[in-house]
DNA sequence: TTAACTGTATATTGCTATTATATACAGCTT
DNA sequence: AAGCTGTATATAATAGCAATATACAGTTAA
């Protein structure tokens, strides 16, 4: 399990892991019910205490990227890759919505809207 | 001048007041050169601090929603379409970056994004 | 059965950002 | 001069969050 935490980073150690092991599932680098390292493990493998990478897998859990068996451990869940998908176009809409009613109440065009689209994905690569 | 302060709107004072203000000046209910009340008669009148009023007054000012005469007052600044446009740019652009971590994380391609857009502006009209 | 592992639950610490404040100051108006 | 206006600085009080220790309970394997 490669996990790293930058200190400088600014972002919370939880949410270091959490971000990290969600790429590796979505990635597929993580299976299905494959075994994730113990919260005590990972947690002394990086000098921290285990209630942080606990919370880690309490986001992970709740939104679906695992599931815990009690005094066993914690597993990759099942992808269930259109929940995510239809989730996220959801909320994809809801904010072309909201884009959508900005630019109209300051004569934005079509073309601004896309060219702004367009530099914001460029820029992140 | 009408404001209300709503202790259990979990919204803080001085933005209650701000947004009370800066939409009373959108709509046009103040207008242009009109004169706020003092930061320190609005702050007795609401039984707070002038200190709270004032940071209200600064937030508007600092938007371009008023103007200051020190020892004089308050008053509406004209109406600035740029400023509001600009103002909705910003929204804009943290609505795109929203969606493109959205995209992002469920494969969604550039080309999908900008259909969608394009339908909800057809949509629209 | 016990030692060593797993995850769980509760309470607490420390820190940082934010909200709201008092007090002292300086300029305008009458 | 009295009484308004806004300004500047320093301070108190909160609230929220990150990270933690400690005590608990279930599973596994020697």
């Amino acid at each position: 399990m490669d996990i790293l935490i930058y200190n400088k980073s600014g972002a919370p150690i939880y949410e270091q892991i959490y971000s990290q092991i969600k790429s590796q599932i979505i990635s597929g680098a993580l299976k299905e019910n494959d075994m994730l390292p113990s919260i005590r493990g990972l947690a002394k493998d990086l000098r921290i205490s285990f209630i942080t990478t606990k919370r880690a897998y309490e986001e992970l859990e709740k939104e679906g990227f695992i599931y815990t068996i009690k005094a066993k451990g914690c597993y990759v869940a099942a992808k269930n890759v259109e929940l995510l998908r239809e989730e996220n176009l959801k909320k994809i809409e809801e904010h072309i919505e909201q884009i959508v009613q900005l630019a109209a109440s300051c004569n934005l065009s079509r073309e601004n809207i896309i060219e702004m689209v367009n530099f914001s994905l460029e820029e992140q690569g």
